[in-house]
DNA sequence: CTGAAAGCGCTTACAG
DNA sequence: CTGAAAGCGCTTACAG
């Protein structure tokens, strides 16, 4: 054919735009229209140009894009551990979400303590158009502070802290709690406690207060919702934390204060299913049976608190369109967007239910 | 200055190859050779490219390298799933792995039925310079072949078949699985239950036959080793799954099979910890005690293990140094490498220990 | 051991 | 609505 473009090792043997555009008689300019889908293009052009993509079996070059258009579709995960409970949902939402739009996910992870004492190492080589930045690294103000100063894109995960600062998708934990509150109520139960979860965290706050505003309105005596915090929870402020087992593990002192009060609680609310399922087991070496002696609910609605025997009693984020709608505000563009609140839901098992039998 | 490098809306504003040689005293092509570590430099000449790097603060485009040199630098991983327990460690593996290398890891998830079906639109747009496999896909023979086919390196994570087919990391299961053999007998277990794996996946026939070949060795009568699979388990050969919260569910009725043995086992090994965790929920939620009554471990060491009452006796593969193995041999190079066997750890736990009472 | 030239495959900035 | 030219920042393929 005498062709002028021949086939170097290029792009595995990948048609070009070029050659695209000549099969379609088109220069590769308005391939690269057809690619990028902007609008400006006849209805037949279009057609041609797509039909000279098929025939080639055509990829566009990702690296060339990236070079010139200067931005890498690439979206990155930025997260301060890999073992939280929620982790694997978070990584298939993002996953999906970026296949769908044609982006890839790149996990990057960044302990709290380096957030809050030198995070610049992080993004020497910012690799992604976008961060997704979960808790609790989106309340770490020196990361943000370079986030801003290198004019990132990022979406926070359940913020605590200025919740206007950037787009940030949430979840209606406070319904969700709300109606745990009412569950608990309903069984009959009418001294409750609380698991608190790591100062400082808004999550913490908002399932505290919940949790408390439901019990009171539902006409629990306030003298008889106790709360406690587990030692040695994670804290944005200093940079360490305790999670996976070793917070399982300080849900057992966080127990036992609750069961030492002069009129101990008959129901438990934590923070997450990490510490309620470290509840459980503790109760469980104390002889106690769960739910019949003490019912632990927990929030995440974790694989494994399912698996456990009770089966936990939990509150379900939904993480995957929570991911979506993050990667969407990273990819669209957040402009004008209101902050949503995913609605959360009570998962009922049998570690609050049936009712006890006092 | 009168600089012929104006600096554009290029790179962040980043110098450019061109620029860090200017100052060093070089062409950009021997700042080029710094960068990749190529070895005919004159010391005092790698030095002042080294000094004006650092000046400059110069961060390699990486697309213009991908785009020139025809490589990523990205790694991907290749799974089916996202909710195995060991998930989130492998993902820290390979994360950790791939930063120290200068890598970015990328995740895919791929259906087993997809790799099984159509696994070409999987791979349509390679994105990695290598790929990491993991049971069960790194068993499906379609995908395999698509891989071979398009000339992608990857490696297999413990495959079932075909060991030489590719390169490949292993753990020494065997090893692991012997030695919880010998503690059960130790512990006085004469009769022993087995709850095996996937079918057809490498890892099932190593752990049941070395619990097998363990428990002969130690003197149980063959009568006395009970095997059973629990129903709906992941097979690569027709592309159905069953994971997370649903394999712990599917662990109750195979150990309702074992109790319902005329001399039923007061020991049972069950391929992972979420069958082990299932046959635990079931036992109790059959008014049994673990380990009073019967004695349950698991493989995986996965952090909820840890946390259920009681803790559960398990077995660990270093999976954080076997993805540093597999990206070494995916960035270095797998030439010559013998096949590699790392070895695990037996960890005792109250669900086994201490002794049944009877 | 080092460099000048060319080009990877796109998209930008114009022009018509 | 479409195109010719230039160039993103590197590395390849030479040459010396």
């Amino acid at each position: 054919m005498g062709s002028d473009f021949p086939t170097k090792a290029r792009h595995g043997g990948k048609a070009t735009v070029h050659e695209v555009g000549r099969l379609a008689g088109v220069s590769g300019r308005t391939v690269s229209r057809v690619i990028n889908g902007e609008p400006s293009i006849r209805p037949e052009t279009l057609e041609r140009v797509k039909a000279a993509m098929a025939a080639l079996d055509f990829e566009p070059n990702m690296a060339a894009r990236a070079l010139r258009g200067a931005r890498s579709f690439n979206l990155c995960l930025l997260t301060a551990h890999l073992s939280h409970f929620y982790f694997a949902e978070v990584v298939r939402g993002l996953t999906r979400a970026c296949a769908a739009r044609d982006r890839r996910l790149i996990i990057q992870e960044c302990p709290l303590r380096q957030a809050m004492l030198a995070p610049a190492d992080l993004l020497r080589r910012p690799n992604a158009d976008g961060y997704v930045v979960l808790p609790p690294l989106c309340d770490a103000p020196p990361l943000l502070e370079l986030l801003d100063r290198l004019g990132l894109d990022y979406v926070r995960i359940a913020p605590a802290t200025d919740p206007g600062r950037s787009p940030a998708v949430f979840s209606d934990d406070e319904a969700g709690v709300r109606a745990l509150a009412r569950h608990l109520w309903d069984l009959g139960h009418r001294r409750f406690g609380h698991i608190a979860g790591p100062p400082g965290h808004h999550a913490t706050l908002v399932r505290s207060r919940s949790f408390t505003e439901g019990l009171l309105e539902a006409g629990v005596d306030p003298a008889d919702i106790a709360q406690v915090e587990a030692p040695g929870l994670a804290n944005p402020a200093d940079g360490r934390a305790r999670l996976g087992r070793g917070l399982a593990e300080t849900a057992g002192p966080a127990l036992d204060a609750l069961l030492a009060r002069p009129r101990p609680p008959t129901a438990i609310f934590a923070f997450c299913d990490e510490l309620a399922i470290g509840a459980v087991a503790r109760a469980q070496s104390l002889g106690l049976s769960v739910p019949g002696d003490i019912a632990v609910a927990g929030f995440d609605d974790s694989d494994i608190g399912a698996m456990i025997h009770p089966a936990l009693t939990t509150i379900r984020a939904p993480l995957i369109e929570m991911m979506d709608e993050a990667v969407d505000r990273l990819v669209v563009g957040d402009a004008g967007r209101p902050i949503a609140h995913h609605p959360v839901e009570l998962r009922i098992r049998s570690s609050t239910n049936p009712r006890p039998s006092r």
